[in-house]
DNA sequence: GTCTATAGCAGGATAGAC
DNA sequence: GTCTATCCTGCTATAGAC
């Protein structure tokens, strides 16, 4: 079999990851298409080729390479839940903090996505309608169902979901405050830190929502 | 007693005031001088005049505005965490989620503080130096001594760090990411929510911590 | 599908009148 | 201190050759 579409496209993927990177890196105002396709190593002109214009690069970048990854990540989420019997508040948590902290992904690639999504919830775009529906409220309805059965009935589904957002925030930081963290922790991210990260995030996470259980009917 | 100089200065106020909440909004890249000095109701090269250029006044932002919100924070925190006796996990958690939840700011300085803040920890410019050097590490050092005496002494400090970080990430991600929050809880940032924010955290916090006397020794 | 060339505009910054 | 006028650079986007 030999190789199809020499170069054809190839143009397109490499615009959409050095896109993605920079997006991650310094937000969209930030970055100029100049930059974009320099790091691409094309021309100026193919974005516009590809993509149109500047905003539905940023878009794409969401539909083809955001969204997928983070299907990717909710696959590895259920695998390791299946795997450690019915879900409880106990095996959610450590489940989660495992997908988001340790997971399928690469270090750069973990960095990228969660930058990419921390900037959408900060100042959500027309891309936060993509992350928001197509992941994150089904995925958190789906937590939600998973804990519910082992909840009171009296507690509500606001305070689920107040612990999956804290469980997040969390996630989110440790990922996208990197280099901050660094300074003030005075550690590298290397695989000891990330490792220390982890346990911390799932011990923490694991106590936040360990009362759970005893809070239905106040 | 008279009103001492007129309207002098006043513009550079309100140039500072208008700088912050565009940079806060949408990031210092984001953000045109011309956009600013409309805002402000002044002229384009008065930011020239009074800040030399624009990443001079972002970083006057900090400097001016920034650093000494964060002082009235840490006063509030010491003030509310004095009259609850000596500090222990628990109180320090209430104190802090507190300070930074209800305390003496405003609902709309509080979004700005802290979207000015994450910002700087997503993607540290030379501010990051100030809002590290000035307030972070000395806050973080004098949590940290408040804990100690609390703890068995084989606790490595590093551990309460990483609990200080976490209550933080959610402080601050419930403050930045309010749009976002507000599309997924379907909830409005009022009163009623900001109080159902704060129980929330001091809870999970409290928790979170909970774990922490028995820990020292593994 | 990729290139060059360029239109057309918005950006930051400054000079100099008032 | 504040204004207008302007320079110059860098941006996005497009037209048209190859």
């Amino acid at each position: 079999m030999t190789i199809r579409k020499d170069n054809h496209d190839l143009t397109k993927e490499r615009i959409l990851n050095e896109a993605e990177a920079l997006f991650a890196q310094k937000g969209f105002g930030a970055v100029s298409v100049r930059e974009i396709t320099c790091a691409a190593n094309c021309n100026l002109a193919a974005v516009n080729y590809h993509f149109r214009n500047k905003g539905n690069l940023y878009i794409e970048v969401f539909r083809v390479r955001w969204v997928p990854r983070a299907m990717r990540l909710q696959k590895h989420f259920r695998r390791s839940l299946a795997a450690q019997g019915p879900p409880s508040p106990t095996t959610v948590a450590q489940a989660l903090a495992e997908a988001f902290l340790k997971g399928p992904l690469s270090d750069e690639e973990r960095q990228r996505h969660f930058q990419l999504m921390t900037r959408e919830l900060g100042q959500p775009t027309e891309a936060f309608e993509i992350v928001a529906d197509e992941v994150m409220r089904p995925f958190f309805e789906e937590l939600a169902s998973m804990l519910r059965p082992a909840m009171p009935k009296g507690l509500r589904s606001e305070q689920v979901l107040l612990n999956i957002l804290s469980i997040f925030s969390m996630v989110l930081y440790f990922n996208f405050a990197r280099v901050a963290i660094s300074r003030i922790t005075g550690r590298e991210y290397d695989a000891a830190f990330k490792n220390r990260l982890v346990k911390h995030i799932v011990e923490f996470s694991l106590k936040g929502l360990g009362g759970l259980e005893k809070e239905g009917l106040r």
